[in-house]
RNA sequence: GCAUCGAUGGUCUAGUGGCAUGACUUAGGCCUUCCAAGCCUAUAGCCCGGGUUCAAUUCCCGGUCGAUGCACCA
């Protein structure tokens, strides 16, 4: 365990020191579950959420919206959150411990705990004795704690808002107006980057758990009968290690297995699901994860929201913490979409017309008001309701009315069978939702690029980040701060950041120096101007990870830099 | 939120009821022809608030942050 805390103490160490992550307005003394990106951290989050727009915008075409950070209480009533958000939590008067009520109560076989009140529970938990100091609980008071940051909106605080504790609602409520957007077709889907806040009771793991955090969500909204994916031969044949139900509750080990027989064999619940599985796995990998370090881990059906049919945690291995969910990856059928259209009474339903028109047998019940008003006044309207639900026979029919029975001759109706046509059908859509967390995305490639090694006889750290999410991609010396160097190394600079790449000039102190600075920050290739370069234009150019160089001509430097940075070409390959 | 422990320049650290160590880093200079070399100089610190005391970085109380355990973790 000692091993394992210096790894994260060394990783936050190096953060703070070179401007990646910082505690939050320190001069005031920092806020738990609150941090701050530096320089560094916030130009690799960005390279880091640019590479996540690249599979889901570019590759997938699902367009990116931004709502905002506070919502209206009806929205979080409608998910769930204002409800079920919240934890059921009282404290023992003897001990001051907290607890979960429910907990406790569940915990003396007393069922249904966990739906039952405020009040209920404390009748019920009152006389039990306390888990933690084995008094009983007696004065004890059940409250909420709601894990959703609350605030007002306008002056007088008349209108409740909440700080949204996840980005998917925005996509859900604008439903109708993405619908549209997509021109009215199946499947479609959306896609946002930005803060959630969850007032967590004791934020202490670093980054990992945070109270405001970046999420990268999608909702992708399909057909609840067509869950294949149109691209799904993208990634049928893709390979990575699945931890399914049937392998945890035996004790075994995750399998790998592609997507194809995942899907074949059931292990997953649909090619949607598999397809977001493996796209997920790749932007892990390709944002610097060690795919070693890396699994996706089926909720147990206890853990899983009872409307979800599949859910999938792509969990990464820290040191530190273990394997720490950083995805999550859900089928949440029509779940959310009914909720939203109960709360607010619109609809959220897509219209699919039939290829033909379907006919359908009606038989219309035209009850007759003319003859109706004058006899039954009032309760006309209710007796033609009646007549309508009742589908008469020529013959007359008795209906109920208030409990009355009253029989309706023929001549105060009319019935008809005529045929209709039914263009199409409404249908509630289902949502597969991926659902990442930035944060922690950003911390598994810090741990998994850090590395130690020792050369000639000095302890060198270096950040072995990908070229994609380094956030300073080049940096140029010269050998020597004398002799006119500087001049060219500056020049050179200048036609390197013209390719639109991010450049740190340094000429002070020792080479050697310089070099270790930049493999501290992930720098993936370094430029140095030497004497040579006076005599034929060229140029040092040093890779990071073998610390080998090669010499090429400064006329090429910055197109060749650009392709080694975009991954196009190999440092080994020059 | 509770319990235990901790907090000294940017980092690591010595130490103390009476002028606060040292190293690294950083900046400037000298030197230096490719991987943290050397020399000179400079910048910079006792977490915050209250109490005890002639005097508190040191002792006491409270808070903040961090580590660990409990609890919690859509």
């Amino acid at each position: 365990m000692s091993t394992m805390s210096d790894v994260y103490d060394k990783i936050m160490d190096l953060a703070k020191r070179r401007g990646f992550i910082w505690p939050t307005s320190e001069c005031y003394g920092s806020v738990a579950g609150f941090i701050d990106y530096g320089p560094l951290g916030s130009m690799m989050k960005r390279r880091i959420e640019n590479i996540w727009r690249q599979f889901y915008i570019i590759q997938e075409g699902y367009y990116e919206i931004e709502c905002p950070t506070i919502g209206q209480e009806d929205i979080f009533i409608a998910s769930g959150h204002v409800k079920g958000f919240s934890d059921k939590m009282c404290q023992c008067p003897a001990c001051r411990e907290y607890l979960r009520a429910d907990h406790v109560a569940e915990g003396h076989n007393i069922s249904g705990a966990s739906t039952m009140s405020s009040e209920d529970l404390t009748r019920v938990i009152c006389t039990l004795p306390c888990p933690a100091c084995g008094e009983a609980l007696g004065a004890v008071e059940v409250f909420n704690f709601n894990l959703m940051f609350e605030t007002t909106i306008g002056p007088g605080s008349q209108r409740k808002g909440y700080l949204r504790p996840e980005t998917a609602q925005g996509m859900v409520t604008d439903f109708a107006r993405l619908l549209r957007f997509y021109r009215d077709k199946l499947p479609f889907g959306a896609v946002q980057i930005g803060k959630s806040y969850r007032n967590e009771i004791s934020p202490r793991q670093g980054m990992i758990r945070l109270r405001e955090f970046t999420q990268a969500e999608a909702e992708i909204f399909v057909h609840p009968e067509k869950k294949d994916h149109p691209c799904f031969e993208r990634y049928a044949a893709y390979e990575m290690p699945l931890f399914g139900i049937d392998q945890q509750v035996q004790g075994g080990d995750p399998v790998v297995v592609t997507m194809e027989t995942a899907v074949s064999q059931g292990l997953v619940a649909n090619q949607y699901v598999a397809y977001y599985l493996a796209l997920t796995h790749q932007i892990l990998v390709t944002i610097g994860v060690d795919p070693e370090k890396l699994r996706f881990r089926q909720h147990l059906p206890d853990e899983r929201a009872h409307y979800a049919v599949d859910c999938w945690d792509a969990e990464i291995l820290s040191a530190r913490f273990g394997w720490v969910e950083t995805v999550g990856i859900a089928d949440r059928t029509d779940y959310d979409l009914l909720a939203h259209q109960r709360q607010s009474g619109e609809r959220f339903v897509v219209f699919l017309p039939y290829e033909t028109p379907r006919k359908e047998r009606q038989v219309r019940v035209s009850p007759n008001m003319g003859a109706l008003g004058p006899r039954f006044r009032g309760k006309a309207k209710a007796v033609a309701d009646a007549l309508c639900r009742h589908v008469p026979g020529p013959e007359g029919v008795t209906i109920d009315l208030d409990g009355e029975e009253v029989f309706i001759s023929p001549d105060l109706y009319g019935v008809k069978e005529m045929v209709v046509e039914i263009p199409g059908e409404e249908i509630t859509p289902h949502v597969i939702e991926p659902s990442y967390g930035i944060d922690r995305m950003i911390y598994a490639v810090l741990e998994h690029s850090y590395d130690e090694e020792i050369v000639e006889d000095e302890e060198r750290r270096v950040l072995r980040l990908s070229p994609a999410v380094a956030p300073v991609q080049v940096a140029v010396f010269p050998l020597l701060a004398r002799d006119g160097l500087c001049e060219i190394a500056v020049s050179v600079s200048d036609a390197i950041k013209n390719e639109g790449l991010l450049v740190e000039y340094d000429d002070s102190g020792a080479i050697g120096r310089r070099y270790r600075r930049q493999d501290e920050i992930g720098t993936p290739f370094a430029v140095t101007v030497d004497y040579d370069t006076k005599e034929d234009s060229t140029v040092t150019l040093r890779d990071r990870d073998s610390m080998g160089q090669v010499r090429i001509p400064i006329r090429e430097l910055p197109a060749t830099v650009r392709s080694l940075v975009e991954g196009k070409v190999v440092f080994s390959d020059l």
